[in-house]
Order: C-alpha cells, then sequence, then structure tokens
DNA sequence: GATGAATGAGGCTTCATTCAT
DNA sequence: CATGAATGAAGCCTCATTCAT
C-alpha cells in the first residue's frame, strides 16, 4: 500500500507535505457515482491532450462537476493522478491473479501464455492513459517497489523453476517484466493489433526465460 | 532530421503552429557558447526537478543568462527541449555508427555486442535526463518515424542474416531496439551497473533474435 | 454586428486566430458586475494614459478585481477593448434611433439638428475614450462595414428626399457622416464647448447636403 | 519648430524627460543615408503592421543595420516616430506652400482647388503610415498647436475674405481642415479613387465655407 | 454538499535599451 | 562608428486552489 501522505516536488522544488488520500471515503453511492465520472473525465483528458491538457478545471467541467466538487473528493490535483494509477494497478494485479489461477496445473508454455495474454490485454485497454500514468508514476512516490511483493510472473516461474534454464530472481522477473512492456509499447505506437502483440511478446519473454 | 514544426495545444485546446527551429544558428563563438550553457542547465534542472522544474527562469538563471539570451536562442521553452532531443539522438546515431565500423568483419555475436554496449553506454550517460526526453518526444513531434532511415540494428542484422533464423524485418528491429531500451530503462530505474544491464541485454536481444 | 474574431498578428509575425467574445454570459448579477467594474476600469484607464497605460494588470487592479477574474470574463486584453467598442457603438445606434424617432413629421432641418445633437452627444461622453477605441477599431476587425446595414443618417435623408438637391447613396452618408466627426473631433481636441461643436457640425453638414 | 525637449507620459502615467531629438545632425552622407533608410524602413513596418510591429529590432533588421547603429541616430523609439511624423508635416507644409503661391492671382475657386488637390495628394501618398502617425502624434507631444503659426488654409481664406461670407476665423480654418481631413480619410477607408475624393472635399469646404 | 466566482503566484515571452567587442 | 549579444523590467495569461453563497 501506498503511504497517504507523500514528499511531492512542487514546481521549483521546494518539498512539500501534502495529503494525496480521497478527502472522504466514498461512502454514499453518490459520491461514488462523482468520484467515478471525475476520473473518467480525467483519463478522457489525460488520453487526448496528454498531461498538458489536464488540469483540474478542465477535468471538472469534462465530468459536469464544479472545481468545488472536484476538490471535494480530492485534496489536489496530484491526487486523482495517484487514484488513476493505483486503479490501473488493482486491475492489473486483479488480471494477473486470475490469469495465474487459470494456468495452474498447465505446463509452463500454457501458463505463461495466459499470463502474457492478461497482461497485453490490461495495457490494450487505455494504452494512451497508461503510458501517461506511468511517467508520472515515480514523481508521486508510488509503489513501483512494493510491486515487489504482488504475486506475479515470479510465483509462475517459481512454480515451474525446473523447467527452466535461469535462476528465478527478483531481476529476472523485473527483465521479463520490462522486456513485455517493452514491447507492448512498441506496438501500441506502431498500432500492431493485440494478438500480433501478444505473439511477439511470447517470442520474446520465451526466449528470454526459457 | 526530425521535424521543426509541431502542433502544439495552448491553453483552451486549439492547436497553434510554433517554430521549434533555434533562432540563430550559433555562429559566433560567443552565441556557441550560450547556447551551450543553456542546454547544460536544462539538462541539470531536468536531470534534478524532471519537468515540474523546468521553467524557463530556471533555466536562465541556473545558465547564468538572461531570460532574454535564452529568447534570443530558442523561440520557446519547447525549443530547448527538442534541442537536446535532437543533440541527444545525434550523438547516439554517432555512436551506433561507430560500433557498427568497428563490428565489421567480426561474427554476429561479437557486432552485436558492440552494438549493444554502445547503446547502453548512450542511455547511462545521463539516464535521467533521457527519461524524461523521451516521454516528452512524442509531444514534441519527434521523429520515432524517420528513426526507420537511419542506419542501426538492422543492417548489422542484414550483414549476418544468414546466421540468423528469423527474417529481418523492420518490426524484427523495433522489438528488438525495445526489447534494449527496456532492459536499459529497468536497470537506470533500479540501479543496476552498467556491465550487468549489458550482459542482460545482450542476453534479452540474443534470445529474442537469435 | 461586429465579428468576434479576428485576425492578429503575435510576435513574430504570424498571423493568429484569437477568440474575442466574451468567455461567460454574465448571467449571474455577481458576475456581470464584476464585467461591469473591468470595463469601467478600462475606460478610465484608456482616458487618462491611453493605451500605453492599458494593460490587464492595472485594469485589474484600478477594478479592485484580480487579473484571474478579468481573464474569467475576456479571453484576452483586446477583447475588452472590443467590448468597449461593441458597447459605444449600441449606446450610439440607440441614441440615433431615438433621434429619428423623435424627428419623424419634421421637417429636414428640425430632424437633422436632432439628429446632429444625439451624434453628438454621444461623442461629447467619454471623448478620449472614443478617440482611443475608434483608433483601434480597425485593427480589431471591427465592422465599419456594417454600419452601413443600420438605420442611421440615410434614413433621415431619404425620408426628405425630395427636399435635397443631392442624390443620396451610401457615399453621401458616409462623407456627411465622416464630417460630423471630423467637426467633433476637432472641437473635442480643441476644447470647444459642446453647443458650439452642434453649431459648427450642423453648419458643415447642412453646407454638404442641402 | 517643435521643441526639441519634451515630456512624454510613459506606460504608468509617470511623466519622464526624454530628448527625442536626432542624436547626431546627419552632416557625412553616409549618416544621412542611414537615418533616411531606417525611417524608410519604420514607415513600411507602420504601413504593414500598425504601431503594434513597429519595434526597434523589426525596423533595425528590416533597415539593413544593427540596433546599436539606430540608437547612434535616434535616442529612442518615440524619436524615430516624431521624425516620421515631422518629415510629414515638412512636405505636407511645402506642398501647400506651393499650391497657394500657385494659385496666387486665380478666384477662390481655383486656388482652393489647388489646395484641396495638393492637400488629399499628401494624404494619398502613404495613407496608413499617416493614419498611424496621427494617432501618435498627439501623445508625442507634437505641434498640432504651432500648425496655427504656418500658412495654409487661413491665407489663401484671407485673401479671398471679400468673397467669403463667413469671417475668416482660427476656428474656421480648423473646422475646414478637419472636413477636408475627414472625407480624405473616408475615402481612404473606402478605396475610393483620389480623383473622386478630390471632389468631394471640394463639395464639402466649399459648402462648408462659401 | 454543491457551486462557480474569485484569487494571485508563477510561468512565458517581448522588446527597449545598453555595452563589450 | 558599427555590431549584435545580452539584459531584465514589464506585460500577458493560466490554473491550482479557496471561499462566499
Amino acid at each position: 500500500m501506498l503511504a497517504n501522505k507523500t514528499r511531492i516536488r512542487d514546481g521549483r522544488g521546494r518539498p512539500r507535505k501534502r495529503t494525496l488520500e480521497a478527502r472522504k471515503a466514498p461512502g454514499q453511492a453518490r459520491s461514488k457515482e462523482t468520484v467515478n465520472v471525475i476520473l473518467e473525465a480525467s483519463a478522457r483528458i489525460l488520453e487526448a491532450d496528454g498531461l498538458h491538457g489536464f488540469n483540474t478545471n478542465a477535468v471538472a467541467a469534462k465530468a459536469g462537476v464544479s472545481v468545488g466538487s472536484l476538490y471535494q473528493y480530492f485534496p489536489n490535483k496530484d491526487a486523482i493522478l495517484l487514484a488513476l494509477i493505483n486503479s490501473f494497478e488493482d486491475a492489473t494485479q486483479e488480471a494477473i491473479l486470475q490469469a495465474l489461477q487459470s494456468g495452474k496445473g498447465w505446463p509452463l508454455k500454457t501458463s505463461l501464455k495466459l499470463f502474457v495474454r492478461a497482461l497485453v490485454g490490461m495495457h490494450y485497454r487505455r494504452p494512451k492513459l497508461n503510458r501517461v500514468l506511468e511517467a508520472e508514476e515515480e514523481r508521486l512516490g508510488g509503489g513501483a517497489d512494493d510491486f515487489a511483493f504482488r504475486p506475479g510472473l515470479r510465483d509462475l516461474l517459481q512454480e515451474h523453476k525446473n523447467e527452466i534454464a535461469t535462476p528465478v530472481s527478483r531481476t529476472t522477473e523485473r527483465v521479463a517484466m520490462a522486456i513485455l512492456r517493452a514491447v507492448v509499447d512498441q506496438g501500441l505506437a506502431f498500432g500492431a493489433s493485440q494478438p500480433s502483440v501478444e505473439r511477439q511478446a511470447m517470442r520474446a519473454v520465451s526466449a528470454f526465460l526459457l
């Protein structure tokens, strides 16, 4: 979990304390709805115009709420980004977990394919958005680190370690993930189809791992 | 060559044309010096604070020149970024060319190693800077496309095509490059040493290509 | 109606489109009040210091609002000028209309006098301001042209065409108006009294028209 | 002659003393040439872009001299405008004088026609430029006043005072001149031909004066 | 809670003018 | 004298955030 307070550098490099947690747990249905509307509007703006077009007034306008309301649910702009990031990561996490479950008991190749498909699939939903969010992830003090503690490729490899030449280390996992992301990214950048990217990704990780 | 014009969205979302070419060719020694000072200051700021700390006043201050001088050589902020990008790309290009030359006549593995070393080396100079620049490259209308027309990995593969299983296509090259970048990136992100990254990168591409 | 879009040359000579329409219709009372305060402050500054003293910070300061508020209602500096111009033109239009109404049924000389009085009167309200605005009117893409389509002197003349030697053409109207403005202008410039200017104006147009 | 020192209001209304005389009497041929080149460049810029495009760097560039040189001959920007104004006024003066000379001994109508033709002619040379200059004339503390002391329409009228109903006063002259300018102006604004404007001008002043 | 008007610090850019070469 | 690089005050405008209603 991400710490809820974090040091963020603002414009001129002064470190400033800022709350990044949502201001209110959206308990009521109405509130939750508003939060979602805001997040969706943000996502759309980020996709269309990147960080440059992303400002609270624009978000509020596109969300059809007032700026005031926006600040009711998010203490500041970065909190919106963070929420988007977390939301994406949670979803990815879930997808991966599912893939790992489904692959249980099958040979490495099969379960690896499921895993790759899940990952690629996640990134093929809202690709532009994700690219922007990733670029901001570091600055927002996000938890690339704790990603190490979450179930993922490593568990899959561990399960099949006797089928693999390479020793399974955290680095191995990281490199493999990096490769996957790279292939997906260039696929996105050059407009490759999802299946084609899945194939290529599969080929690249397989080559690396096996 | 990168196009020097690009569409930038201004405040209210209207696309606006903006010249991004340098305002005057730094013919005189004094001018060239000033330009360099500005670029170096920009680089340092981008490294230290990322895009968020990058503003013309800060750059001018750190460069020890006045804002006016800055605008004598760059028509706007983005032009500085573009100059840095171009500068990095040119340097990379040169390094790659050198590697390709040196590798001529040697077996694929050797020349590939030289190539990888050159590429990794370039990215290990000013890693943070490069990450920021890469993130902005797309927005600045950069020329990821025309990278296809420049000598690079493809020539190397072409030369050794009979040693390779895969057919050598532009896509192959792109994926290979993506993989290399991915490995380098995660190496940078996690503080791996340059040789270690080189080894891993070598392993990843080899696996993919051969 | 004045066109609301106009071409403006920016720093480096490229023509740039800029919206000059008000940003939000001042629906609420508060908003309308703010708009008026801004316009009045602008008018006062233009009267006191001319275009040279007219800058958004000064206007905001004199209006007792923040620059931000100013930009909430006007997309840029020129939009303020345009609003003033339009406002003046509308008021003038109204005054003229009234004069034409009042003069209906009276002999030419009488109704012409009413007309002249209305026109001179309008220009004697805020004379300095009007001179500045007129100078900027052309640049702001104003509609000197469509002034042709509005009721005015021509209707008066048309009504009395059998009392006039000259044929009533658009050119005739324009010249007559020009003469009136000229007389008023020099009156203003040399500090003549309003009645004196009215007399002189009357004499000049009469001589020209009859 | 205009006073060489004058009070000018700058941006925020502080009165500031400024020398407006040329920095050096262009004694040498070369100097005179440079001054002319600068003035011509200024004129062209003012015609093309109005006051907005008129800045010393642009002038110097268009003139093909360095800013430094420009400031060698003109102490500041306004001095250039003033020089243009004076230059125009001198030329006009000369033309009027010529017209008056030529008209001597002829009946009023003839000499008036000559006078009008001369005046209209002057304004039809560089009309746009003149409109801009006129707008600035007041601010530059120019000598609209001393225009009273220069030979002109008044002398013509004086000579023929027995042919005129109206008593010849300074005001009469001013109004007549204003009328002339107005007719010329609207002619320029609507693209009337010079002869047509001359006719109309003649008609307007005649009507007013006789 | 919701609204959206208001705020103002801060970033971008221009341009009159100076000054070292 | 000429040059043109350098300066920096000043003006334009944006946008995160607050607050009265």
